[in-house]
DNA sequence: CATCCTAGTGAACGACTGTTGACTAGATCC
DNA sequence: GGATCTAGTCAACAGTCGTTCACTAGGATG
Protein backbone atom coordinates (compact mmCIF):
# COMPACT_ATOMS: atom_id res chain seq x y z
CA UNK A 1 0.00 0.00 0.00
CA UNK A 2 1.91 2.42 -1.18
CA UNK A 3 1.17 6.32 0.53
CA UNK A 4 0.14 9.15 -1.93
CA UNK A 5 2.83 11.34 -2.68
CA UNK A 6 1.27 14.34 -1.62
CA UNK A 7 3.19 14.68 2.24
CA UNK A 8 4.20 17.70 2.08
CA UNK A 9 1.02 19.26 0.21
CA UNK A 10 3.36 21.73 -2.13
CA UNK A 11 3.14 22.01 -5.60
CA UNK A 12 2.96 17.95 -6.59
CA UNK A 13 6.44 18.61 -8.28
CA UNK A 14 5.97 15.92 -10.83
CA UNK A 15 4.33 12.09 -10.29
CA UNK A 16 8.28 10.62 -9.68
CA UNK A 17 8.38 8.00 -7.42
CA UNK A 18 10.55 8.79 -4.18
CA UNK A 19 12.10 6.58 -1.55
CA UNK A 20 12.99 10.11 0.01
CA UNK A 21 13.88 10.28 3.87
CA UNK A 22 12.78 13.81 4.11
CA UNK A 23 10.64 14.33 0.93
CA UNK A 24 12.08 17.98 0.29
CA UNK A 25 9.42 20.43 -0.16
CA UNK A 26 9.69 23.53 -2.60
CA UNK A 27 9.46 26.38 0.01
CA UNK A 28 12.01 28.84 1.23
CA UNK A 29 14.32 30.86 0.05
CA UNK A 30 17.15 28.92 -2.71
CA UNK A 31 19.83 28.81 -0.01
CA UNK A 32 17.57 26.89 2.37
CA UNK A 33 16.83 24.93 -0.26
CA UNK A 34 20.19 23.96 -1.28
CA UNK A 35 20.52 23.07 2.80
CA UNK A 36 17.20 21.42 2.85
CA UNK A 37 18.60 19.00 0.03
CA UNK A 38 22.33 18.62 1.69
CA UNK A 39 20.41 17.88 4.97
CA UNK A 40 18.48 15.22 3.40
CA UNK A 41 21.54 13.81 2.12
CA UNK A 42 22.92 13.47 5.80
CA UNK A 43 20.01 12.02 6.79
CA UNK A 44 19.81 9.16 4.03
CA UNK A 45 23.04 8.45 4.56
CA UNK A 46 23.46 8.41 8.78
CA UNK A 47 19.84 6.44 8.12
CA UNK A 48 21.17 3.78 5.79
CA UNK A 49 24.33 3.14 7.90
CA UNK A 50 21.87 2.42 11.08
CA UNK A 51 21.12 -1.22 9.52
CA UNK A 52 24.37 -3.76 8.91
CA UNK A 53 26.03 -1.23 6.12
CA UNK A 54 29.55 0.06 6.63
CA UNK A 55 30.36 3.75 5.27
CA UNK A 56 32.88 2.10 3.26
CA UNK A 57 30.31 -0.03 1.26
CA UNK A 58 27.72 2.52 0.50
CA UNK A 59 27.51 3.84 -2.15
CA UNK A 60 26.81 7.29 -3.54
CA UNK A 61 24.13 6.14 -5.96
CA UNK A 62 22.17 4.66 -2.66
CA UNK A 63 22.72 7.66 -0.63
CA UNK A 64 20.95 9.93 -3.60
CA UNK A 65 18.42 7.47 -4.23
CA UNK A 66 17.06 7.71 -0.85
CA UNK A 67 17.72 10.93 -0.10
CA UNK A 68 15.04 11.53 -3.05
CA UNK A 69 17.75 12.95 -5.78
CA UNK A 70 19.30 12.28 -8.66
CA UNK A 71 22.84 11.25 -8.59
CA UNK A 72 24.30 14.21 -10.03
CA UNK A 73 23.29 16.20 -7.74
CA UNK A 74 25.49 14.78 -4.81
CA UNK A 75 28.04 16.89 -6.58
CA UNK A 76 26.45 19.94 -5.46
CA UNK A 77 27.04 19.09 -1.75
CA UNK A 78 30.17 17.23 -1.47
CA UNK A 79 33.23 16.49 -3.57
CA UNK A 80 33.02 12.58 -2.72
CA UNK A 81 31.19 10.25 -0.34
CA UNK A 82 34.20 10.53 1.86
CA UNK A 83 33.63 14.58 2.50
CA UNK A 84 30.11 13.62 3.53
CA UNK A 85 31.58 11.06 6.27
CA UNK A 86 34.02 13.90 7.73
CA UNK A 87 30.56 16.36 8.14
CA UNK A 88 29.03 13.48 10.07
CA UNK A 89 32.08 13.19 12.19
CA UNK A 90 32.20 16.44 12.93
CA UNK A 91 28.35 16.96 13.83
CA UNK A 92 28.66 14.35 15.75
CA UNK A 93 31.29 15.47 17.85
CA UNK A 94 30.46 19.15 18.04
CA UNK A 95 26.66 18.26 19.05
CA UNK A 96 28.14 15.74 21.54
CA UNK A 97 30.57 18.43 22.95
CA UNK A 98 27.98 21.05 23.56
CA UNK A 99 26.06 18.59 25.79
CA UNK A 100 28.83 17.51 27.48
CA UNK A 101 29.74 21.15 28.31
CA UNK A 102 26.18 22.05 29.14
CA UNK A 103 26.13 19.07 31.76
CA UNK A 104 29.79 19.95 33.27
CA UNK A 105 28.79 23.69 34.12
CA UNK A 106 26.31 22.52 36.16
CA UNK A 107 27.24 24.06 39.93
CA UNK A 108 27.45 20.81 41.48
CA UNK A 109 30.04 18.43 43.63
CA UNK A 110 32.69 16.87 41.46
CA UNK A 111 31.22 13.06 42.44
CA UNK A 112 27.74 13.93 40.96
CA UNK A 113 29.30 15.84 38.19
CA UNK A 114 30.34 12.34 37.12
CA UNK A 115 27.30 10.80 37.39
CA UNK A 116 25.40 14.04 36.24
CA UNK A 117 28.12 13.58 32.78
CA UNK A 118 27.36 9.39 32.25
CA UNK A 119 23.77 10.45 32.38
CA UNK A 120 23.76 13.05 29.28
CA UNK A 121 26.05 11.04 27.52
CA UNK A 122 24.03 8.11 27.38
CA UNK A 123 20.87 10.59 26.91
CA UNK A 124 22.84 11.79 23.99
CA UNK A 125 23.57 8.34 22.38
CA UNK A 126 19.92 7.45 22.78
CA UNK A 127 18.49 10.56 21.25
CA UNK A 128 20.74 11.23 18.23
CA UNK A 129 21.37 6.56 18.12
CA UNK A 130 22.39 6.93 14.04
CA UNK A 131 25.32 9.51 14.79
CA UNK A 132 26.96 7.61 17.14
CA UNK A 133 26.01 4.13 15.39
CA UNK A 134 28.29 5.37 12.69
CA UNK A 135 31.08 6.75 15.08
CA UNK A 136 31.48 3.35 16.55
CA UNK A 137 31.41 1.59 13.26
CA UNK A 138 33.91 3.47 11.47
CA UNK A 139 36.29 4.29 14.31
CA UNK A 140 37.92 1.57 13.91
CA UNK A 141 37.05 0.48 10.37
CA UNK A 142 37.31 3.51 8.28
CA UNK A 143 39.03 5.10 5.77
CA UNK A 144 42.54 6.77 7.28
CA UNK A 145 40.85 9.94 6.89
CA UNK A 146 37.72 9.01 8.61
CA UNK A 147 39.33 7.29 11.54
CA UNK A 148 41.92 9.95 12.00
CA UNK A 149 39.09 12.43 12.50
CA UNK A 150 37.34 10.57 14.78
CA UNK A 151 40.19 9.47 16.60
CA UNK A 152 41.11 13.32 16.87
CA UNK A 153 37.97 14.30 18.25
CA UNK A 154 37.79 11.43 20.85
CA UNK A 155 40.98 12.60 21.89
CA UNK A 156 39.26 16.49 22.48
CA UNK A 157 36.98 14.64 24.46
CA UNK A 158 39.44 12.95 26.70
CA UNK A 159 41.42 15.65 27.32
CA UNK A 160 37.79 17.51 28.43
CA UNK A 161 37.00 14.54 30.77
CA UNK A 162 40.35 14.53 32.07
CA UNK A 163 40.03 18.42 33.02
CA UNK A 164 36.91 17.20 35.00
CA UNK A 165 38.49 14.46 36.66
CA UNK A 166 41.28 17.47 37.48
CA UNK A 167 38.73 18.79 39.98
CA UNK A 168 38.33 15.58 42.02
CA UNK A 169 39.73 15.96 45.39
CA UNK A 170 40.96 12.33 45.38
CA UNK A 171 42.88 12.97 42.51
CA UNK A 172 44.12 15.72 43.19
CA UNK A 173 48.00 13.89 43.21
CA UNK A 174 47.71 12.35 39.87
CA UNK A 175 50.12 14.10 37.07
CA UNK A 176 48.15 15.47 34.33
CA UNK A 177 50.23 12.57 32.14
CA UNK A 178 48.16 9.99 34.30
CA UNK A 179 45.07 11.91 33.98
CA UNK A 180 44.44 11.88 30.28
CA UNK A 181 44.89 7.96 30.64
CA UNK A 182 42.51 7.08 33.55
CA UNK A 183 40.14 9.28 31.55
CA UNK A 184 41.32 7.16 28.37
CA UNK A 185 39.90 4.29 30.38
CA UNK A 186 37.01 5.74 31.13
CA UNK A 187 35.74 7.09 27.46
CA UNK A 188 36.60 3.14 25.90
CA UNK A 189 34.48 1.76 28.45
CA UNK A 190 31.56 3.97 27.56
CA UNK A 191 32.63 4.00 24.24
CA UNK A 192 32.60 0.35 24.87
CA UNK A 193 29.22 0.00 26.51
CA UNK A 194 27.51 1.67 24.22
CA UNK A 195 28.61 0.12 21.11
CA UNK A 196 27.05 -2.96 22.89
CA UNK A 197 23.86 -1.15 23.42
CA UNK A 198 23.70 -0.44 19.67
CA UNK A 199 22.96 -4.07 19.24
CA UNK A 200 20.54 -4.99 22.26
CA UNK A 201 16.87 -4.69 21.44
CA UNK A 202 15.68 -1.38 22.04
CA UNK A 203 12.79 -2.73 23.81
CA UNK A 204 14.33 -4.99 26.13
CA UNK A 205 14.76 -2.57 29.08
CA UNK A 206 16.33 -4.83 31.76
CA UNK A 207 19.19 -5.84 29.29
CA UNK A 208 19.92 -1.96 28.73
CA UNK A 209 19.83 -1.60 32.37
CA UNK A 210 22.80 -4.56 32.83
CA UNK A 211 25.32 -3.40 30.28
CA UNK A 212 24.54 0.42 31.75
CA UNK A 213 24.78 -0.98 35.33
CA UNK A 214 28.38 -3.01 34.21
CA UNK A 215 29.86 0.07 32.91
CA UNK A 216 28.90 2.17 35.66
CA UNK A 217 30.79 -0.37 38.36
CA UNK A 218 33.83 -0.12 35.30
CA UNK A 219 34.21 3.39 36.14
CA UNK A 220 34.00 3.59 39.46
CA UNK A 221 37.23 1.12 39.65
CA UNK A 222 38.88 2.96 37.01
CA UNK A 223 38.46 5.73 38.98
CA UNK A 224 39.33 3.61 42.32
CA UNK A 225 42.22 2.67 40.77
CA UNK A 226 43.18 5.62 39.64
CA UNK A 227 42.84 7.38 43.20
CA UNK A 228 45.26 4.47 44.49
CA UNK A 229 47.21 5.18 41.96
CA UNK A 230 49.71 8.34 43.30
CA UNK A 231 50.13 6.24 46.23
CA UNK A 232 51.70 2.59 45.17
CA UNK A 233 53.13 3.17 42.05
CA UNK A 234 56.23 3.54 43.80
CA UNK A 235 56.12 -0.09 44.54
CA UNK A 236 54.72 -1.41 40.93
CA UNK A 237 57.12 0.20 39.18
CA UNK A 238 60.81 2.15 39.26
CA UNK B 1 59.48 -6.23 -16.58
CA UNK B 2 56.79 -9.02 -15.99
CA UNK B 3 58.38 -11.65 -14.15
CA UNK B 4 58.63 -15.21 -16.37
CA UNK B 5 55.57 -17.40 -14.98
CA UNK B 6 57.96 -20.56 -13.46
CA UNK B 7 58.31 -19.69 -10.81
CA UNK B 8 57.61 -23.15 -9.15
CA UNK B 9 58.46 -25.29 -12.06
CA UNK B 10 56.07 -27.55 -12.63
CA UNK B 11 53.96 -28.09 -15.42
CA UNK B 12 53.68 -23.84 -16.55
CA UNK B 13 50.77 -24.28 -16.75
CA UNK B 14 49.39 -21.44 -18.91
CA UNK B 15 50.84 -17.95 -20.09
CA UNK B 16 48.04 -16.27 -17.94
CA UNK B 17 49.10 -13.08 -16.29
CA UNK B 18 49.03 -14.13 -12.23
CA UNK B 19 48.40 -11.53 -9.56
CA UNK B 20 48.58 -14.66 -7.14
CA UNK B 21 49.83 -13.61 -3.85
CA UNK B 22 50.88 -17.64 -3.81
CA UNK B 23 51.02 -19.05 -6.56
CA UNK B 24 49.42 -22.76 -6.18
CA UNK B 25 51.41 -25.48 -7.67
CA UNK B 26 50.29 -28.59 -9.04
CA UNK B 27 52.08 -30.72 -6.77
CA UNK B 28 50.89 -32.83 -4.28
CA UNK B 29 47.38 -35.00 -3.67
CA UNK B 30 44.03 -33.85 -5.32
CA UNK B 31 42.73 -32.87 -1.35
CA UNK B 32 46.07 -30.93 -0.50
CA UNK B 33 45.62 -28.70 -3.68
CA UNK B 34 42.22 -28.29 -2.93
CA UNK B 35 43.28 -27.08 0.76
CA UNK B 36 46.08 -25.04 -1.02
CA UNK B 37 43.58 -22.85 -2.84
CA UNK B 38 41.47 -22.67 0.09
CA UNK B 39 44.47 -20.87 2.03
CA UNK B 40 45.31 -18.70 -1.02
CA UNK B 41 42.16 -17.29 -0.88
CA UNK B 42 41.91 -17.00 2.59
CA UNK B 43 45.30 -15.43 2.64
CA UNK B 44 44.23 -13.18 -0.12
CA UNK B 45 41.26 -11.93 1.58
CA UNK B 46 43.91 -11.24 4.72
CA UNK B 47 46.53 -9.42 2.45
CA UNK B 48 43.84 -7.02 0.94
CA UNK B 49 41.72 -6.56 4.22
CA UNK B 50 45.63 -4.97 5.26
CA UNK B 51 44.85 -1.59 3.85
CA UNK B 52 42.20 0.36 3.86
CA UNK B 53 39.46 -1.66 2.80
CA UNK B 54 37.01 -3.22 5.01
CA UNK B 55 35.72 -6.71 4.55
CA UNK B 56 32.16 -5.69 3.60
CA UNK B 57 33.62 -3.48 0.91
CA UNK B 58 35.70 -6.67 -0.10
CA UNK B 59 34.65 -7.90 -3.48
CA UNK B 60 34.29 -11.66 -4.08
CA UNK B 61 35.99 -10.74 -7.77
CA UNK B 62 38.84 -9.25 -6.23
CA UNK B 63 39.63 -11.81 -3.63
CA UNK B 64 39.85 -14.32 -6.80
CA UNK B 65 41.55 -12.27 -8.91
CA UNK B 66 44.47 -11.77 -6.09
CA UNK B 67 44.63 -15.66 -5.23
CA UNK B 68 45.06 -16.08 -8.98
CA UNK B 69 41.75 -18.33 -9.42
CA UNK B 70 38.67 -17.59 -11.61
CA UNK B 71 35.79 -16.02 -9.72
CA UNK B 72 33.65 -18.60 -9.96
CA UNK B 73 36.13 -20.64 -8.52
CA UNK B 74 35.21 -19.84 -5.52
CA UNK B 75 32.36 -21.29 -4.74
CA UNK B 76 34.31 -24.73 -4.83
CA UNK B 77 35.27 -23.12 -1.24
CA UNK B 78 32.84 -21.03 0.24
CA UNK B 79 29.20 -20.19 -0.42
CA UNK B 80 29.61 -16.69 0.40
CA UNK B 81 32.19 -14.30 1.16
CA UNK B 82 30.57 -13.89 4.75
CA UNK B 83 31.18 -17.51 5.06
CA UNK B 84 34.95 -16.55 4.23
CA UNK B 85 34.57 -14.31 6.80
CA UNK B 86 33.59 -16.58 9.45
CA UNK B 87 36.59 -18.85 8.72
CA UNK B 88 38.95 -15.79 9.08
CA UNK B 89 37.80 -14.96 12.47
CA UNK B 90 37.72 -18.70 13.89
CA UNK B 91 41.45 -18.66 12.36
CA UNK B 92 42.60 -15.84 14.45
CA UNK B 93 41.55 -16.83 17.69
CA UNK B 94 42.23 -20.26 17.71
CA UNK B 95 45.59 -19.49 17.17
CA UNK B 96 45.54 -16.71 19.79
CA UNK B 97 44.06 -18.49 22.44
CA UNK B 98 46.77 -21.15 21.75
CA UNK B 99 49.03 -19.00 22.61
CA UNK B 100 47.90 -17.62 25.10
CA UNK B 101 47.22 -20.72 26.93
CA UNK B 102 50.88 -21.65 26.74
CA UNK B 103 51.82 -18.36 27.83
CA UNK B 104 49.91 -19.41 30.98
CA UNK B 105 50.96 -22.69 31.54
CA UNK B 106 54.19 -21.59 32.68
CA UNK B 107 54.80 -21.83 36.52
CA UNK B 108 55.61 -18.81 36.95
CA UNK B 109 54.15 -16.41 39.97
CA UNK B 110 50.62 -14.83 39.15
CA UNK B 111 52.18 -11.05 38.68
CA UNK B 112 54.61 -12.41 36.45
CA UNK B 113 51.52 -14.25 34.81
CA UNK B 114 49.89 -11.16 33.44
CA UNK B 115 53.65 -9.86 32.05
CA UNK B 116 54.23 -13.02 30.29
CA UNK B 117 50.86 -12.97 28.67
CA UNK B 118 50.94 -9.28 27.72
CA UNK B 119 54.40 -10.39 25.86
CA UNK B 120 52.57 -13.40 24.83
CA UNK B 121 49.77 -11.35 22.94
CA UNK B 122 51.86 -8.51 21.84
CA UNK B 123 54.31 -10.78 20.40
CA UNK B 124 51.13 -12.78 18.71
CA UNK B 125 50.02 -9.50 17.40
CA UNK B 126 53.16 -8.53 15.51
CA UNK B 127 53.32 -11.77 13.99
CA UNK B 128 49.64 -11.87 12.91
CA UNK B 129 49.04 -8.57 12.22
CA UNK B 130 46.98 -9.26 9.27
CA UNK B 131 44.50 -11.41 11.11
CA UNK B 132 44.52 -9.03 13.93
CA UNK B 133 43.99 -6.07 11.96
CA UNK B 134 41.27 -7.75 10.77
CA UNK B 135 39.39 -8.60 13.58
CA UNK B 136 39.89 -5.00 15.10
CA UNK B 137 38.06 -3.56 11.84
CA UNK B 138 34.98 -5.76 11.97
CA UNK B 139 35.03 -6.24 15.40
CA UNK B 140 32.09 -3.32 15.64
CA UNK B 141 31.79 -2.42 12.07
CA UNK B 142 31.36 -5.74 9.89
CA UNK B 143 28.03 -7.52 9.45
CA UNK B 144 25.63 -8.67 12.55
CA UNK B 145 26.96 -12.16 12.00
CA UNK B 146 30.22 -11.39 11.62
CA UNK B 147 30.79 -9.03 15.03
CA UNK B 148 28.75 -11.36 16.44
CA UNK B 149 31.37 -14.27 16.21
CA UNK B 150 34.16 -11.89 17.25
CA UNK B 151 32.02 -10.71 20.18
CA UNK B 152 31.90 -14.49 21.40
CA UNK B 153 35.35 -15.07 21.10
CA UNK B 154 36.64 -12.22 22.78
CA UNK B 155 34.00 -13.13 25.52
CA UNK B 156 35.54 -16.76 25.59
CA UNK B 157 39.40 -15.27 25.93
CA UNK B 158 37.75 -12.26 28.72
CA UNK B 159 36.98 -15.53 30.44
CA UNK B 160 39.71 -17.30 30.27
CA UNK B 161 41.78 -14.11 31.64
CA UNK B 162 39.36 -13.37 34.28
CA UNK B 163 40.52 -17.18 35.41
CA UNK B 164 43.77 -15.74 35.60
CA UNK B 165 43.25 -12.96 37.38
CA UNK B 166 41.37 -15.15 40.33
CA UNK B 167 44.76 -16.58 41.07
CA UNK B 168 46.05 -13.01 42.45
CA UNK B 169 46.39 -12.77 46.04
CA UNK B 170 44.78 -9.28 45.93
CA UNK B 171 42.03 -10.13 44.01
CA UNK B 172 40.83 -12.90 46.34
CA UNK B 173 38.10 -11.32 47.59
CA UNK B 174 37.05 -10.15 44.18
CA UNK B 175 33.64 -11.53 43.07
CA UNK B 176 33.07 -13.42 39.98
CA UNK B 177 31.26 -11.19 38.35
CA UNK B 178 33.39 -8.66 39.25
CA UNK B 179 36.28 -10.19 37.73
CA UNK B 180 34.67 -10.65 34.15
CA UNK B 181 34.31 -6.56 34.40
CA UNK B 182 38.24 -6.32 35.63
CA UNK B 183 39.28 -8.80 32.80
CA UNK B 184 36.76 -6.84 29.93
CA UNK B 185 38.18 -3.72 30.87
CA UNK B 186 42.06 -5.17 30.50
CA UNK B 187 40.98 -6.79 27.23
CA UNK B 188 39.77 -3.61 26.12
CA UNK B 189 42.73 -1.74 26.37
CA UNK B 190 44.56 -4.15 25.33
CA UNK B 191 42.56 -4.20 22.07
CA UNK B 192 42.03 -0.95 21.55
CA UNK B 193 46.16 -0.13 22.12
CA UNK B 194 46.82 -2.74 19.20
CA UNK B 195 44.38 -0.75 17.42
CA UNK B 196 46.21 2.04 17.48
CA UNK B 197 49.51 -0.15 17.13
CA UNK B 198 47.90 -0.84 13.81
CA UNK B 199 48.12 2.41 12.30
CA UNK B 200 51.44 3.64 13.51
CA UNK B 201 54.39 3.56 11.46
CA UNK B 202 56.09 -0.31 11.61
CA UNK B 203 59.67 1.38 11.67
CA UNK B 204 58.90 3.96 14.95
CA UNK B 205 60.09 2.04 17.83
CA UNK B 206 59.77 5.08 19.72
CA UNK B 207 56.31 5.99 18.73
CA UNK B 208 54.98 2.01 19.56
CA UNK B 209 57.08 1.70 22.79
CA UNK B 210 55.28 4.62 24.20
CA UNK B 211 51.45 3.08 23.31
CA UNK B 212 53.11 -0.24 24.85
CA UNK B 213 54.11 1.68 27.94
CA UNK B 214 50.44 3.61 28.42
CA UNK B 215 48.46 0.50 27.92
CA UNK B 216 50.52 -1.33 30.69
CA UNK B 217 50.49 1.79 32.76
CA UNK B 218 46.42 1.47 32.01
CA UNK B 219 46.40 -2.46 32.72
CA UNK B 220 48.28 -1.31 36.58
CA UNK B 221 45.47 1.23 37.16
CA UNK B 222 42.59 -0.94 36.38
CA UNK B 223 44.46 -3.99 38.34
CA UNK B 224 44.48 -1.47 41.32
CA UNK B 225 41.67 -0.32 40.97
CA UNK B 226 40.47 -3.78 41.23
CA UNK B 227 42.74 -5.17 44.34
CA UNK B 228 40.78 -1.71 46.13
CA UNK B 229 37.23 -2.38 44.95
CA UNK B 230 36.25 -5.53 47.88
CA UNK B 231 37.32 -2.60 50.33
CA UNK B 232 36.29 0.60 49.22
CA UNK B 233 33.15 -0.51 47.31
CA UNK B 234 30.49 -0.47 50.62
CA UNK B 235 31.01 3.50 50.73
CA UNK B 236 30.39 4.02 46.78
CA UNK B 237 27.79 2.51 46.39
CA UNK B 238 24.64 0.89 48.93
C1' DC C 1 11.31 43.63 -16.52
C1' DA C 2 15.24 41.13 -18.49
C1' DT C 3 19.40 38.92 -17.01
C1' DC C 4 22.20 35.90 -14.53
C1' DC C 5 22.96 32.05 -11.70
C1' DT C 6 22.61 27.42 -10.09
C1' DA C 7 20.32 23.22 -7.82
C1' DG C 8 18.63 19.49 -9.82
C1' DT C 9 17.63 16.56 -14.22
C1' DG C 10 18.27 12.87 -17.58
C1' DA C 11 21.00 10.14 -20.45
C1' DA C 12 24.99 8.02 -21.44
C1' DC C 13 29.88 5.93 -20.67
C1' DG C 14 32.91 2.23 -19.32
C1' DA C 15 34.04 -0.50 -15.54
C1' DC C 16 33.06 -3.67 -12.09
C1' DT C 17 29.94 -6.64 -9.49
C1' DG C 18 27.73 -11.72 -7.95
C1' DT C 19 26.02 -15.79 -9.96
C1' DT C 20 24.82 -19.19 -13.61
C1' DG C 21 25.85 -23.24 -16.60
C1' DA C 22 28.30 -26.10 -19.63
C1' DC C 23 33.01 -27.45 -20.13
C1' DT C 24 37.64 -29.87 -19.36
C1' DA C 25 41.74 -31.91 -17.52
C1' DG C 26 43.49 -34.78 -14.46
C1' DA C 27 43.67 -37.15 -10.02
C1' DT C 28 41.01 -41.03 -7.78
C1' DC C 29 38.73 -45.36 -7.52
C1' DC C 30 37.22 -50.04 -8.74
C1' DG D 1 42.74 -49.21 -17.68
C1' DG D 2 38.33 -47.55 -18.02
C1' DA D 3 34.70 -45.06 -15.43
C1' DT D 4 33.97 -41.48 -12.15
C1' DC D 5 34.38 -37.44 -9.71
C1' DT D 6 35.64 -32.62 -9.16
C1' DA D 7 38.67 -28.22 -8.82
C1' DG D 8 39.09 -24.91 -11.83
C1' DT D 9 37.92 -22.58 -16.55
C1' DC D 10 35.38 -19.80 -19.72
C1' DA D 11 31.70 -17.04 -21.34
C1' DA D 12 27.77 -14.76 -20.54
C1' DC D 13 23.91 -12.45 -17.74
C1' DA D 14 21.70 -8.59 -15.59
C1' DG D 15 22.82 -5.11 -12.22
C1' DT D 16 25.11 -1.46 -10.01
C1' DC D 17 28.63 1.64 -9.69
C1' DG D 18 31.04 6.71 -10.12
C1' DT D 19 31.43 10.39 -13.18
C1' DT D 20 30.59 13.38 -17.31
C1' DC D 21 27.85 16.46 -19.90
C1' DA D 22 24.45 19.40 -21.81
C1' DC D 23 20.11 20.79 -20.20
C1' DT D 24 16.28 23.37 -17.74
C1' DA D 25 13.31 25.51 -14.39
C1' DG D 26 12.88 29.04 -11.45
C1' DG D 27 14.75 31.96 -7.55
C1' DA D 28 18.10 35.99 -7.15
C1' DT D 29 19.69 40.26 -8.87
C1' DG D 30 20.18 44.57 -11.36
Amino acid sequence: MPAPSSRTGGTSHTGRSRTAVAARSTAGTRDERKLRTRRSLLDAALELLSGERSFSSLSLREVTRSAGVVPAAFYRHFPDMEALGLVLVEESFTTLRELMREARSAPLPPSHLVRRSIATFLGYVEEHPLHFRFIAKERYGGSTTLRFAIRSEIRLWVSDLAVDLARFPNLRAVSTDDLQLVSGLVVQAVVHATELTLDLDPADERERAQVRFQAERQLLMILLGAAAWQTERPSTRA
